[in-house]
DNA sequence: TGACAAAGCGGAGCGCTGCTCCGGATAGTA
DNA sequence: TACTATCCGGAGCAGCGCTCCGCTTTGTCA
């Protein structure tokens, strides 16, 4: 089911220039159609932006999750990335937490549509599903146990909940000002963390 | 837009008795079909369980949206009515608003794609989404207020973004052990909750 | 009862999707 | 230059939402 590299990247060694040269296009392409019309634009209307075939795209890209993990995995290995920074740079493992968790959440707002793509119903998008979880539940789960190490935060919460409760805030329509996932989600970071006055 | 009951039901008055007939049939092959194959099911299989004809469902529910509604009508008013009945009956208006959510989360989680569908990225639900603000947004504030004025919650959370932020939380395929929305939605409350000893 | 609008019904049909598949073009090599 | 493995394009199919109009049924009135 997947290449020998998670995102497929490397397929673009050892193959036709042509075929190098259509892989960027697309992958252009599809960040600008991206921003426009959300993850979920038509094949088509990416292929036209493009100026290729729709074939070109799904040989490239055999499901809509393999482009939309291409187009943004620069973004997500930086996410990933950013954990273990976070953790030395900050005050305390909490507030690496939550200042990873701004990035994260800044991450999946300022994509038109991804925090939807990701919870998907349909299966469409089980293979961006998995990818994030691949590169960033071991983040969080470091931040997490370093958080409880510290006493910061109560013991007990699993990664992958807080994880996907977090992606489930950021669901919706964008720019609603009644609606602002990030006031939640630092509610629900003050309930992690232990009474004060224990 | 809207006809003159927010769901429409009252347009089973004064219409041909085949019109009734057939309305209350394909109500009825709705609710079915929204188990096995959620909310978002094609209307031809919706047509095909009741045995009628597509138009005859258009007719009757002009959007998807109208025939949730329809569907779901009861269990909402009765959310909304146990708003009330809880703040009068539980130990503080914080276990009131505590034991609604957990009605209010119950309906969801329990209606396939039903969450999904309050915050869909398209508009194909907007009057749903709608009736569903009309009826429990109301309920929400008061029950939030009373918990403010009684000192069980900080006050300045928003109605709003707090039922939206539980229907998110909602979102997701059923069934996966890894994800309970309820415990996120309880460290939410618990975040919401003053801390105690102030 | 019989006739006749009015109301209701069904599904063919259109436009838009995702995805496949194969004849034709092209790049790299001998 | 000739040749083949590779790649490309888009026609075509299936599934969907939604409309539209010829046909059927209902209720009424003489």
């Amino acid at each position: 089911m997947a290449t020998e590299s998670p995102a497929g990247e490397s397929s673009s060694r050892s193959k036709r220039t042509d075929a190098q040269r259509n892989r960027q296009t697309v992958l252009t392409a599809a960040a600008e159609v991206f921003i426009t019309s959300g993850v979920d634009a038509p094949i088509r209307q990416i292929a036209a932006q493009a100026g290729v075939g729709m074939g070109t795209i799904y040989r490239h890209f055999p499901t809509r999750a393999d482009l939309v993990t291409a187009v943004y995995r620069h973004q997500i290995e930086e996410c990933a990335g950013a954990g273990p920074d976070l953790l030395a740079s900050a005050g305390s493992p909490f507030d690496a937490l939550r200042q990873w968790i701004d990035l994260f959440v800044d991450f999946l707002v300022t994509k038109h549509g991804l925090a939807d793509a990701l919870q998907s119903d349909s299966d469409r998008f089980a293979a961006l599903h998995a990818y994030f979880l691949d590169r960033l539940l071991p983040v969080c789960a470091q931040l997490l146990d370093a958080a409880v190490e510290a006493g910061d935060i109560r013991p007990g919460t699993q990664p992958y909940e807080l994880m996907r409760g977090i992606g489930n805030l950021c669901i919706g329509r964008d720019n609603d000002p009644r609606y602002d996932p990030r006031r939640l989600i630092a509610l629900l970071l003050q309930g992690l963390q232990r009474p004060q006055a224990s």
